[in-house]
DNA sequence: AAATTGACGATTGTTGACAATCGTCAATTT
DNA sequence: AAATTGACGATTGTCAACAATCGTCAATTT
């Protein structure tokens, strides 16, 4: 998501600075008191300032809710990029801590909280867009990573594109906050199972 | 499920046969209706028979959505198990037909008419067992059409079970009907690349 | 006696008036 | 003039009285 600072500033960081501060306070809202609880109203009253000024920074709540989800699905792609860009690492081993840092990152912030999930739904369900970006950067990500796998030996794939949403599809059971707790209890693969099943895939291909 | 007979009847079939008439009343106005809007007056009246009476053969309307969708969801696994059956085709080649059949199955019966897809939205809700031992059904049929292509040197696992369960949740995203719907317009890799996918895991692992 | 009924209490969905929230904007402050 | 305000219409959520449905059971029919 750009940053779009909506008016220009006499001091540089002004308006941004405080589009950052709303967005904190919104998150921390949406955390403790969940999405639809939370009024705009509750947001601008902790920066002391009136409901309406919110407005000028974001052109509605389902913004606002967005720019957070932006952040934390931003945030796990951070992470995972960092994963990717250790080179001297053998790709099956970051592949292994890849899958393995988006089941516990997915996990901690979908299903732990309530409120968190509550949030995650209406974005899933209302703002698509948002999670479609998120997945095709995961997939950017793994494609990135399977080449490198293709290009040093590892792996033996024809299209890493191909191959990568293939293993993104695979482990959507790991990810996918609704799977995550409806899977909870289920007979099913472990992460490392399936893990190893997909680099034994990423092999032979 | 196994077919409770409530009382024992004078004659052999009269009351498994009625039950089996409500089980197809209830089927077709469920498909018609949709679950919430028919009550089990409805169904009662097409019988001419009293609401009370179904009480007799189903002991809730809850009982009788898990019947029903017992009932698809076992002629999901019985078509499976023909192709699964299917001894003198390779085992590659029955793994692909096997989860072409899920998928288009899948797609069918939940995703396409509305009113199924609540019927299936209330069983996931509040019969989750019933989807349970589906799942279990599946993995079965896998595991031993995986174990067969093992025995025939087509493939190399070492445990068929977990094998299944990999392939499974790998293809979750073709026979959940959730998934189905909203990874309709989404970038994905097509059934035929995942399956190829798939294969190679399995002759490779 | 077994099967069936239909009325009934308990629970669950529906309606409609009311309250809260969203998002706008002319007026005010800095 | 730019930033901010707070009141306001339009939309959306809430709650309570009401209606419909679920599931039971004593009475009735076969």
């Amino acid at each position: 998501m750009t940053m779009q600072t909506p008016t220009r500033d006499t001091t540089a960081s002004a308006g941004s600075d405080l589009r950052c501060r709303i967005l904190a306070i919104a998150e921390r809202l949406f955390r403790d008191m969940g999405y639809r609880k939370t009024t705009v109203a509750d947001i601008a009253s902790v920066l002391r300032m009136s409901p309406g000024n919110v407005y000028r920074f974001f052109p509605s709540k389902k913004a606002l809710n967005e720019a957070v989800a932006d952040r934390l699905l931003g945030d796990i792609e951070a992470e995972l990029e960092r994963i990717v860009a250790q080179a001297d690492v053998p790709a099956a081993e970051r592949l292994r801590t890849f899958v393995a840092a988006l089941h516990r990152m997915s996990e901690q912030q979908f299903t732990a909280n309530r409120r968190m999930h509550e949030m995650v739904e209406v974005a899933m369900a209302e703002s698509w867009e948002v999670i479609h970006r998120h997945i095709e950067g995961v997939d950017r990500l793994l494609c990135r990573l399977v080449a490198e796998g293709a290009q040093s030996g590892e792996f033996a794939v024809e299209d890493p594109m191909v191959a990568a949403r293939c293993v993104h599809a695979a482990i959507v059971r790991f990810c996918h906050p609704a799977l995550i707790a409806q899977c909870a209890d289920e007979a099913g693969p472990t992460l490392e199972q399936m893990t190893a099943f997909l680099l034994a895939g990423l092999r032979a291909a």
